[in-house]
Formats: structure tokens, C-alpha cells, sequence
DNA sequence: TATTTTATGCAACCTAAGTAGCAGAAGAGG
DNA sequence: CCTCTTCTGCTACTTAGGTTGCATAAAATA
């Protein structure tokens, strides 16, 4: 991308907010932005199947992407996570050079650069600043993981919805905000946490009765952050009978 | 460890066997080792608590160790991965310095090296040979996390068992071996697949039954890998009833 | 505005997987 | 050798979570 692309302003001003790039001089950023090209995709199409991760290197500036799994037998998705503005994939396959069986869908109109591996590659050797972001972030998603592992083994549906919400809650007024996930409907609410649309309703439906979350169609909020929080400490976790 | 301790050889031999530090010239794995210190665990002795995950580095030389969280409310223990010779841990706080909420195990009387943090740090920014290895390395555990997150989400406990059975096989005469897990107890594969004891006894006796496996305690040998294969392809995954 | 598509709520039902409990077998340790 | 501890097998029972199906509500599209 050059400098006079209608959208350089813009892409630039994200990636200096990015984890990824944030911490680098300017002037390295501008010089990596020179080997990125911009690409979009509207909502619901597939940016990358599992055959492709092992190409090129995504970085989005606009718009989310999921990246899922399906089991073929039984059609049931789980989504390992979600990436927003300023999140790079696939990292797996940059790391060993091997295929990575997840496909990455966008879930908004997307707006994303793509560079070859290569050049990342290259970076990596060649610029131990980059190296000094990219580890770290590296770390981020490992520990996201495992932690996501952990949750499904030890923890019933409940607690890891509440869990789920309490993960993308950012604080903000007059009430706290939910990143990312604020939209989604209750089957991919339900495919987050290796569950099914009823199930999730049904939790969902009770939390409504308590008067801890608003939902309506498309429109996720936290009325009572405290309470929530409660019910994953004290494990209650949507057992009380009360 | 000096080149004059009585475990200098046996320790060099497994370091370049391993698949960290494999790919180094001999010259340099000894410059690495000269930085390590030898340390011995009791079997089921706890190598490192989670507050202690960012302080020093550890590779295994003989043993096994297994990597857990614990439910406190409900006990029930989960395995995200065992390690054995070669393996290096923990990689997680390594990248971006903050603890890790695991702890470390040992399953045998176990021998590792160990070393702060800063060294592994000096030696990616200083050796590109390593980070060659190194991040390969890193990689094969992310996709072996996520692998399991899929599997707890997307298939059922029989499914699973078998899949950790097919993971830990390696070919060898006259029947396959188990690798690492060949002598656990059905409460450790439990914690393996996130499951509990009889459940596990219950898919056990099945496949013992149908003759593809032996199992007595203490001893898992796989008998039919073939059928063990075709039970997870066709997901027929003990589902049938015949 | 009318029509079609998609999301939600809810009820009735089913089943895999978990709990609890105990007896016997196999090892470990004295 | 005997004793104690740890595993395994099995039974009876409970339940969280899943399936199916449908009516209604809310958006999207024409």
C-alpha cells in the first residue's frame, strides 16, 4: 500500500493502535506498510480455508473475522476465537509452515491487508522490535486457548457463558460495554462456548429474569456487572434454585 | 552443568535428540548447557506452582510432567498436556512475562534443567538459529491446545478417548506402542479428555470387549489400530449399538 | 407496504455423562 | 509374609444438556 491510497490515513492511525505494531517507530510501520496489500470481503464470506492459511499473513483494519471448526458429521461449529481491528492470522502456520484446519469468516464487511509470509519471515529475522510485540501477542492467543480448554473441561454451560461475557466486557458509561460480541445471535453465542442455541437461550432467558443482562435481537448488555461476576466466583454458576 | 558432571553425556545426548535444541550445532548446545543447572523431582512432586511460572525456564531430560488446573470448587482435575524428554516449559510466561495459572507435576522421578528467563531471552534476540527451532516448537503446542479445545467441543467423550489413544501411537513391532500414556490410571485419561474415571472404565471395557485394546491396570496396549481408526473416521465413535 | 427470511422463546422429550457406593484385584510398603 | 493403599469393575440413580418442532417476533428485501 502507498502513500497516496485514498485509504493510507486510516489504515496507518490502526495499525499504530494495534498490539501488533503499536510499539514500533513510525517510520518502521510505514516501511511495512509498503509491502501490505488491502483487500476486502463482505460479511459472511469465507476469507481463508484451511488449504490457504499457509500463504499469505492477514492483518484486519475493519470489521471482525471468526475462526471456526465444523464438525462434519454433526454440522455443530465452535468458535475457536474472534479478531477485530489490528489482529494478525493465521499465526499457527507462520510459526511451522503446516496447515491449520479452521477456516476464518468475516463477520462484518471487512477491510484487511495481506502480505505473503515471506515477508514476515523476514521481519522476524531482521527486526528484533517486531519480534518484541510479536512474541508477546503470540502469547496472548496460546494462554486464550488453553484457558478456552480449561473452561470446557471443568466448567458447566453457565458458567462459561457468564464467563464468555465477562471476557468481553470493556468498562464504559453510563454501563459496561461488551466488545465484540455484543451483536451475535444465540447460535454463535452457543458455538463460542461448544454449545447449542437452546441452551443458550435458556440461560440467557433466566439471566434476563434476574435482571442482570438486557437481550434483545441482536443487542447484548450488562445491567449488573457485579452479579455476574458473583456467579462465577461463588460458583453458584446458575445452580441456585432459588 | 560443566562438561566434567558425571551427567554431562546423558544430558547433551537428550538435548540433541530434542526437538529445541536438535537443529543447533553441538557447539552451541553446549554454550546453552554451560547456562543450565541439573535438578531432580520425586514422582508427584509439584516442579512449579503458577506464581512461579515466570521465573526460570526448565527442559526435561528423563521423566514425564504433566501440565494441570484444578476446579477448585469441584476437585475435578484437567490435563491440558504431558511433557517428556526434550520438552521445555513453561512457554507461555516466557512470551509475555505474565504468570500462568497451571502447575507442573511430575509423573516419574524426573531429571531437567533448568535456567532463568533471561537467558532464553538473550538467546532469541542473539541466536536466529534458535528462534528457528524455537518457534516451530511453539507453534506444534498452540495447534495441539487448540486441537483439544476443538475436540471437548465438538465430539463426545468416546470419541475423545479414542483420539488420545491415535495421538500417543507410535508404530513400533509387534504392535503399536502408547507413547507417554501407556501406563496411566483411568482417572488420569479422565483429566486428559475432561471426563471422569467411569466414564472412562465404561469405554474401556467396551473397546476391551471388542477386542481392540488390552487394558490391565497400569498397561494400555493398542490392539487394533485399525478399527480404532475406523471408529473415529466413520464417527461411528461407540455410538453404535451393535 | 407486503413478503420472505432469520432470530427468538418455549415445550416435551431423550440420553450421554456424571454421582455415589461398594467389592474385589493388584500393587506398594513394612 | 501380611497389611494398607490404590486401582478397577459394576450397579443403580440423577441430571445437565441436547434434539425436535413450532409459533411468534423482528429484520431484511422486494
Amino acid at each position: 500500500m502507498k502513500p497516496d491510497s485514498p485509504f493510507y490515513e486510516n489504515t496507518l492511525k490502526t495499525l499504530k493502535q494495534s498490539e501488533l505494531f503499536g510499539g514500533l517507530d513510525e517510520a518502521v510501520v510505514q516501511d511495512m506498510l509498503l509491502m501490505f496489500r488491502r483487500q476486502t470481503w463482505l460479511r459472511k464470506s469465507i476469507v481463508m480455508e484451511p488449504e490457504e492459511t499457509i500463504r499469505e499473513f492477514f492483518v484486519i483494519i475493519s470489521g471482525r473475522v471468526k475462526v471456526t471448526r465444523i464438525n462434519p458429521d454433526t454440522g455443530k461449529e465452535f468458535i475457536l476465537f474472534l479478531m477485530g481491528p489490528g489482529d494478525g492470522f493465521d499465526v499457527i502456520p507462520l510459526l511451522n509452515g503446516k496447515a491449520h484446519n479452521v477456516s476464518f469468516v468475516a463477520m462484518d464487511d471487512l477491510e484487511a491487508l495481506t502480505t505473503p509470509f515471506k515477508t514476515i519471515h523476514d521481519w522476524i529475522e531482521r527486526h528484533p522490535e517486531f519480534n518484541r510485540a510479536f512474541l508477546p501477542y503470540l502469547g496472548k492467543q496460546i494462554r486464550q486457548i488453553s484457558n478456552l480448554a480449561f473452561d470446557l473441561a471443568l466448567h458447566d454451560t453457565g458458567t462459561r457463558l457468564i464467563k464468555l461475557f465477562l471476557q468481553h466486557t470493556v468498562q464504559s458509561n453510563p454501563r459496561p460495554r461488551l466488545n465484540l460480541i455484543n451483536d451475535l445471535s444465540n447460535e454463535e453465542l452457543a458455538s463460542m462456548i461448544g454449545s447449542v442455541r437452546v441452551v443458550v437461550s435458556r440461560y440467557l432467558q433466566k439471566l434476563k429474569k434476574e435482571g442482570i443482562i438486557i437481550a434483545r435481537r441482536g443487542n447484548l448488555e450488562i445491567k449488573d456487572l457485579h452479579a455476574l461476576v458473583e456467579k462465577v466466583e461463588e460458583h453458584l454458576a446458575l445452580k441456585d434454585r432459588s
